[in-house]
DNA sequence: AGGCGTTATATCCGGTCGTATATATCATGG
DNA sequence: CCATGATATATACGACCGGATATAACGCCT
């Protein structure tokens, strides 16, 4: 217990970068095989998961998903291979960097003074953790 | 070149989390011996600036830092040696998962879009890097 | 005594981000 | 042939973040 939370983001040029969002909504799109689910369920707006997608469509050369409209169930998304592999990098990378930053900061975890949080509201970010 | 930047955050507990803007707060206040020297060297505003230090002094039960007013200078401000410590073990722990990242995102690199990005704002957060 | 530069704090305001909402379009199934 | 549920897109509103500004208190130095 009390071992802290790594949230990071990798930039790669100035508009394309890739964090905890978007991986969460690639792993829900991926789950549900609908944008519009896979945000319902990991609580992001429509809007927003459009966006983000939007972004990385934006962001590199091969498409990290494909969308289709219409037909049976009225469309779906799917993520592409090369969107799971950049699943898999992220989630890989957040492994061994958990694990440094544990070791690093453990000392550390003993000084941090732990508030009530009573009625806080939870933010998104913290939803995706 | 195409070196992909890594920001990161250590989430401790609900209010407790360090990133690179606080980091590099200290830093300057290290490097000026005053909160609003070292604001004005990165380009941040007192008020944020003296928000992050309230929220590092709300954060451990360690002072980050020690503060003085009036005197010869009109005060100052200095980073205790646990301050320090924080940002060594930031620093260090960048360095080690940056080549961690270097090295698992290295082929994506290559599938990035490069942007012209003519005419774009700056944030603080890209200021700072 | 008064000026100076700092910490510390409050208030106001504008921009940005995200949510909610509305609408068009599509292709399949009943 | 139309109802359905999804993608795709625009607009409007609210909340929050951060900057700008103002002011008080403080202690050394001239």
């Amino acid at each position: 217990m009390a071992t802290p939370v790594v949230r990071f983001r990798i930039d790669f040029a100035g508009q394309t970068s890739v964090g905890p969002g978007k991986i969460s909504l690639l792993e829900a799109i991926r789950d549900s095989g609908s944008l519009s689910q896979g945000a319902r369920d990991i609580g992001m707006s429509y809007r927003r998961a459009w966006l983000l997608v939007e972004s990385l469509k934006q962001s590199f050369r091969e498409p990290v998903t494909v969308a289709s409209k219409g037909g049976k169930d009225g469309g779906g998304m799917q993520v592409t291979e090369f969107g799971a592999a950049l699943i898999r990098n992220y989630r890989e990378l957040e492994r061994e960097f958990a694990t440094l930053a544990e070791r690093r900061f453990h000392p550390i975890t003993r000084t941090v003074i732990r508030h009530s949080n009573s009625g806080a509201k939870v933010s998104l970010r913290a939803k995706l953790q």
